[in-house]
RNA sequence: UGACCCAUGGUGUAAAGGUAGCACGAGUGAUUUUGGUUCACUCGGUCUAGGUUCGAAUCCUGGUGGGUCAACCA
């Protein structure tokens, strides 16, 4: 008996990442009654990049997989290093991955007043007191990982004394760096976050959201955990250099007593030839090595959306990768893979020639023009039919010709035969070239009539075949070539004296114009976020810029097609 | 001379004490009016030394290697 596989069953018994078991068995012991609400919580100073895509599609992804919901959070307790437009920014990312927190926007500035509050419950607990030392005092008197730390001469001081100063903090009595509000745990600690950490500092700063309400903010440690737990979140999920913050989570839970998330740490994502560091990419934009956060070249959302990346191939990436606990670098190559893969599939077909050269048909009418039907998606019946214009000049890549080719060249040559794609069979009788340089600049051929794509006679086999655009009506169209953005696969790992800058790789953009066929310009009115978006057949998959009007348009390469005649030829 | 985390083909990720599997990659071949796609086959792995067990990638101990932590950043 053949058993056929059943997809629900299928879907169940694929295995889970340890993420997913840990809420399975939640949800099986009953924690939290089986709810499962996650959050996404970036700090709106920089814009998402492909990492934070990852976290987007596991957070939102748990979410939904497990029927419950998931919260977007601004972690905005940096008023110095914040801005709405990197609000906005992220917004508009997170909606495009193709994820919903419906009605559930956050921000931690909503609840300053909370936290305030709950700093006070520390305070009366003689869990929290205010510190006069300096930052440079504090830092001394830390200690080092093997060294225990000192205990601040302001340890001692009384309850009244603490909500006093602590509320004349808050009022702006005092200058910035003047005072810290810290807790009071264990100045011997092997773990450096549990010996007093700052929980609140004095910063008149003007705050995006909240202005000049407040003149002191709640650290990180101070600000996350509770928001988690006011929002009531399930499994708070955070990349590994959190873990060492965990007991100190738990601490701030425990002590003032709250409803409390399960925090779980997972590694997070590096891609080779780029880098992921919210400051590194700040730098790359400022200093003007790339044109701006949405530079194709970008490992950013914006930059990958610009670049001509489809949000279900980020989507399938993310799927794709996993999550685990051991550091790791995903082959940038298995990026291009899911690119490559998504638009195979639903991007329409365009010759286009990026290197010109002329071929002249001798013996083809010479005002005769003729319509060639070719298909517009191999891959997908349903997308069409178009027609090319062919006549007596056309042009080809210059890589496509060789007057003195290799044995496994299985292209134009002198006395060899290709066939044109959609059209016809041409042998190349000649070549003329430019006598002062030695360049070629006509071939000159004849066509067999007989060979006409689709006619009954035009099976004949030749070894190669070649894109084309008719030279009277081929369209101009500036065409911009990305590579990655550095020369080394991993620009962080740097010797002494060495910056990741030096690393840049000079080649990661060139511009060319390129000769593509009229259809180029006929709206591809498609859903899917398939619009401007095509494979230039035997060369790559390319995107319209937003640039692109309709008098100079503008492509960006994607990621070039598989190429095994390269490999040959780095052989050879 | 600390605490915590991690270790499976080139890369990533599974195997909850019982056949080391999947994807990418690499290679070979077939198909192909894209040197693309598709299909078939192949390559290649449990850091190390002990221990427990009928049986260990999995559990225990010791090594080794990597990562994180000493912002009034997140």
């Amino acid at each position: 008996m053949i058993e056929t596989p059943n997809p629900e069953e299928e879907k169940n018994t694929r295995s889970l990442n340890f993420i997913e078991e840990i809420i399975e068995e939640d949800i099986r012991t009953g924690v939290n009654d089986g709810r499962v609400h996650t959050r996404f919580p970036p700090e709106p100073n920089g814009y998402l990049h492909i990492g934070h895509a990852k976290s987007i599609c596991l957070n939102f992804g748990l979410g939904k997989k497990y029927h419950g919901q998931t919260n977007l959070r601004f972690d905005d307790t940096n008023p110095v290093k914040e801005d709405v437009e990197y609000v906005d920014s992220i917004m508009e990312d997170v909606k495009w991955l193709g994820f919903d927190w419906e009605d559930r926007l956050y921000y931690a500035s909503d609840y300053f007043e909370q936290l305030y509050e709950y700093a006070v419950i520390l305070i009366r607990k003689e869990k929290a007191y205010v510190c006069d030392m300096t930052a440079e005092e504090i830092s001394e008197t830390r200690g080092t990982p093997t060294r225990p730390g000192k205990e601040s001469h302001f340890r001692t001081r009384s309850v009244d004394e603490n909500i006093d100063l602590f509320s004349r903090m808050r009022a702006g009595e005092f200058p910035d760096g003047s005072r810290v509000l810290r807790a009071k745990i264990d100045m011997a600690s092997p773990n450096m976050h549990m010996r007093d950490p700052v929980l609140y500092r004095i910063l008149h700063a003007h705050h995006h959201r909240t202005g000049d309400q407040w003149c002191i903010y709640p650290m990180y440690d101070f600000a996350h955990g509770q928001s988690d737990s006011i929002e009531q979140i399930t499994h708070s999920i955070c990349t590994l250099e959190f873990e060492v913050h965990r007991p100190l989570y738990d601490w701030f839970i425990r002590e003032i007593g709250l409803y409390a998330p399960r925090q779980i740490e997972f590694a997070r994502l590096n891609v080779t030839y780029t880098i992921m560091s919210k400051r590194k990419l700040l730098e790359l934009v400022r200093e003007g090595y790339v044109n701006g956060w949405d530079d194709p070249r970008m490992p950013t959302i914006c930059g990958l959306r610009r670049r001509g990346f489809t949000p279900e191939s980020i989507r399938n990436f993310a799927d794709t990768i996993g999550v685990a606990k051991r550091d790791n670098v995903i082959d940038v190559s298995f990026l291009e893979y899911c690119i490559r893969e998504d638009l195979n599939k639903r991007a329409n077909r365009l010759m286009a020639v990026l290197n010109p050269v002329k071929v002249i048909i001798d013996n083809y009418p010479d005002d005769q023009v003729e319509e060639m039907e070719t298909v517009n998606n191999p891959e997908d019946e349903s997308k069409g039919k178009r027609i090319m214009p062919f006549s007596k000049t056309i042009f080809i890549e210059r890589e496509d010709f060789m007057e003195d080719p290799p044995n496994k060249f299985f292209r134009l040559a002198p006395g060899r035969e290709v066939r044109l794609k959609a059209a016809y069979i041409i042998r190349c009788e000649s070549v003329v070239k430019d006598p002062a340089t030695g360049e070629i600049k006509e071939i000159h051929c004849t066509y067999d009539p007989l060979t006409k794509s689709g006619m009954p006679e035009s099976n004949r086999k030749v070894k190669g075949t070649l894109h084309w655009v008719s030279e009277k009506q081929a369209v101009k169209a500036e065409i911009r070539l990305y590579d990655r953005l550095f020369t080394k696969e991993n620009p962080d790992d740097l010797e002494e004296g060495e910056s990741y800058k030096d690393y840049l790789n000079p080649g990661s953009l060139k511009i060319v114009t390129a000769m593509i066929e009229p259809a180029v310009l006929t709206p591809q009115v498609e859903t899917g976020g398939m619009t401007g978006k095509f494979q230039f057949e035997r060369i790559g998959y390319f995107s319209m810029d937003k640039d692109s009007t309709p008098e100079n348009l503008v492509f960006n390469r994607v990621v070039p097609l598989k190429d095994s005649w390269a490999k040959v030829e780095k052989v050879k």
